[in-house]
DNA sequence: TCTGGGGTCCTAGGACCC
DNA sequence: TCTGGGGTCCTAGGACCC
C-alpha cells in the first residue's frame, strides 16, 4: 500500500472572513459574529484582529465585547455562510477526484494519486491557471504544489485565506492544518508522524475532547507519547473495546477512515431545531408555543428534503442547566408541523414538568426515510390537510419563512422574539392561518 | 468563561420474542 | 417455571465535532 496523501482544508475565522470579503469597512478591524442579539447568545466566529483581544469562538457575547469593546458585532446569516461554502466546495470538487465536507467550513480532500517530485514549490501568480489533481493533462506535480494552488484559487475567487494540512490520512491531516494558522501549509508525510505526536497534548487529536483528557489524565497520560504507551487492555478497560482501540490508534497516528465523496454522502439521521429563549419560560404556554414554532421549521425542512421522520425528539434545558432527552416512536413517519407539535407536546406533558423554568427547548425528527408516494392511498380528509399545508409551503416558498404562520404563533412573542433577533425588520406575517373567528383577528380587521 | 445551534456516534438497560 | 442465551427494538444519556 502506497501512503496515502490526504489533505484537510479549514477556512480561517470562516464567518467573519466572509463579512470582511463582502465589506471592505471590516476589513483590518476586530469582528464579531454572533448568532443573535441576545444577551445569551455566544461568539460563532471573531476575525482575527478580534481574537488578538482574547476572543474566542463559543464565548459568551457579552464577555467577548467586554474583551474587545470596539469589535464589529454582526448577526451570523448561515444560509450565506453554507452558500459561500457550497461554492467553495465545488470549485476544489472541479479540481480533485474527491471532496468531503466534513463541516461548514471544512473538507478533507485524498490527493493519494498525484505524483511528482515533492520539491519546493513557488506560490502562483496572478489568475492562478486551472489544474486538475490526479495524472489529467495539466495537473500538477505534488500534493503540496496542489495545496499552494487549491489556497490560489480560493483566494482569487472569493478573498479568503484557508489554512492546509497535509498527512497519510485525515487524523493526521487535520492536525497538520491546525498547527499554522491562518494561511497555513503544513506537511507531515508519515515518517514525520511519530515525532508530531510524540508531545503534542492528546485534547490535540480530533475526537479528545475535555472529558477524555480528563479520564487520560487520571492515568497519568497528557501527551500522545504517553497514551501511546497505556496498555491496550488498560484501555478496553476504562474505555470499552472499541473507543479503546481507536485511542490506541490515534496515538500512534493511524486513521483508516475513508474520504467519502459528498456525492455519496450518507442521508441525514435526523435534523432538528432548538432555541434558547431570551427569558426562562414558566408558563405552559409560551412553552409550547416555542415549541410548535421549532416543530413548524422540522416539517417544513422534512419536506422540502421529501423526508419524514418516525422518531420525535424533545430536548428540555431548565435554567440550571440540567437538560433532559425525550424521545418516542411515532406510529407512522410524520412531516407536518402539527404533527410534531402534537407529538412533542405529548412528550413534554409526560416528563413531569412542574412548572421549573425552562431555558432551552429543541424539537428534532429522527429515523428518516424518504417520504413515498403514498398520497393516493390516504383518507379523503387527509388529501385535504395535505393540500393545505403544501398551499402553505408555496406560499413560503414565493414570500418567504415568515408569510404566513398559524395565528397563535404569529401574535405571540416567541415569534417576534425570534425573528427580530434574527434581524429582520418586520415582525408580524402578512397573513395568518385563522385559528378564531375573523373578528377577533387585527390583522382582519385591517389593524396592522 | 453562567455557557448557541446544528449534528454524529456509542453505551447500557429493559422489553419482548424465540 | 425460581430456568439460558441470542436478537431486535426502544429509550436515556454521554461525548464529541464545528
Amino acid at each position: 500500500m502506497p501512503e496515502r496523501h490526504i489533505l484537510h482544508i479549514d477556512m480561517d475565522a470562516f464567518f467573519a472572513s466572509v463579512e470582511q470579503a463582502a465589506n471592505p469597512r471590516l476589513r483590518g478591524k476586530p469582528v464579531i459574529v454572533g448568532g443573535n442579539r441576545s444577551y445569551r447568545s455566544v461568539v460563532a466566529t471573531a476575525s482575527y484582529e478580534a481574537r488578538a483581544f482574547g476572543v474566542k469562538t463559543g464565548m459568551p457575547l457579552g464577555e467577548g465585547l467586554r474583551l474587545c469593546p470596539q469589535a464589529i458585532l454582526i448577526p451570523g446569516d448561515t444560509a450565506k455562510y453554507a452558500d459561500t461554502a457550497r461554492r467553495i466546495f465545488t470549485l476544489l470538487n472541479d479540481l480533485s477526484p474527491a471532496v468531503e465536507v466534513f463541516s461548514i467550513d471544512e473538507a478533507f480532500i485524498d490527493l493519494t494519486h498525484v505524483h511528482g517530485p515533492l520539491s519546493p514549490p513557488a506560490p502562483p501568480m496572478g489568475l492562478p491557471r486551472r489544474p486538475t489533481f490526479g495524472g489529467c493533462p495539466g495537473s500538477v506535480a505534488d500534493p503540496v504544489e496542489a495545496a499552494y494552488l487549491m489556497k490560489a484559487m480560493i483566494r482569487h475567487h472569493f478573498k479568503l485565506t484557508a489554512s492546509v494540512g497535509i498527512g497519510p490520512n485525515k487524523l493526521i491531516a487535520k492536525l497538520a492544518s491546525g498547527l499554522k494558522k491562518p494561511d497555513g501549509l503544513v506537511w507531515i508525510p508519515q515518517a514525520q508522524v511519530q515525532a508530531a505526536l510524540e508531545n503534542l497534548p492528546v485534547d490535540e487529536l480530533c475526537g479528545i475532547g475535555p472529558r477524555t483528557k480528563g479520564h487520560l489524565l487520571n492515568l497519568g497520560v497528557t501527551t500522545c507519547g504517553g497514551l501511546a504507551q497505556i496498555p491496550i487492555r488498560l484501555l478496553h478497560q476504562k474505555f470499552g473495546i472499541i473507543w479503546g482501540d481507536l485511542l490506541h490508534k490515534m496515538s500512534q497516528g493511524v486513521s483508516e477512515s475513508p474520504v467519502v465523496p459528498y456525492t455519496q454522502a450518507p442521508e441525514a439521521k435526523s435534523m432538528g431545531h432548538s432555541h434558547t429563549l431570551n427569558h426562562d419560560a414558566r408558563d405552559r404556554e409560551d412553552i409550547e408555543t416555542t415549541i410548535q414554532m421549532l416543530a413548524e421549521k422540522v416539517g417544513r425542512r422534512l419536506r422540502r428534503d421529501k423526508m419524514q421522520g418516525k422518531v420525535v425528539t424533545l430536548v428540555v434545558r431548565l435554567a440550571g442547566f440540567e437538560t433532559f432527552v425525550r424521545q418516542e416512536v411515532q406510529p407512522a413517519p410524520i412531516d407536518s408541523g402539527a404533527a410534531i407539535t402534537q407529538a412533542a407536546m405529548a412528550i413534554f406533558d409526560d416528563m413531569g414538568w412542574r412548572g421549573r423554568p425552562v431555558r432551552m427547548l429543541g424539537v428534532s425528527a429522527g429515523a428518516l426515510t424518504a417520504r413515498g408516494v403514498r398520497q393516493l392511498e390516504l383518507f379523503e380528509e387527509e388529501r385535504g390537510e395535505r393540500r393545505l399545508i403544501e398551499a402553505l409551503d408555496r406560499i413560503r416558498d414565493k414570500y418567504g419563512e415568515r408569510a404566513i404562520a398559524p395565528a397563535t404563533l404569529a401574535y405571540s412573542q416567541v415569534w417576534d422574539d425570534h425573528y427580530a433577533l434574527k434581524g429582520h425588520g418586520r415582525l408580524t406575517p402578512r397573513a395568518v392561518i385563522r385559528e378564531s373567528p375573523p373578528e377577533a383577528d387585527p390583522l382582519l380587521r385591517g389593524e396592522s
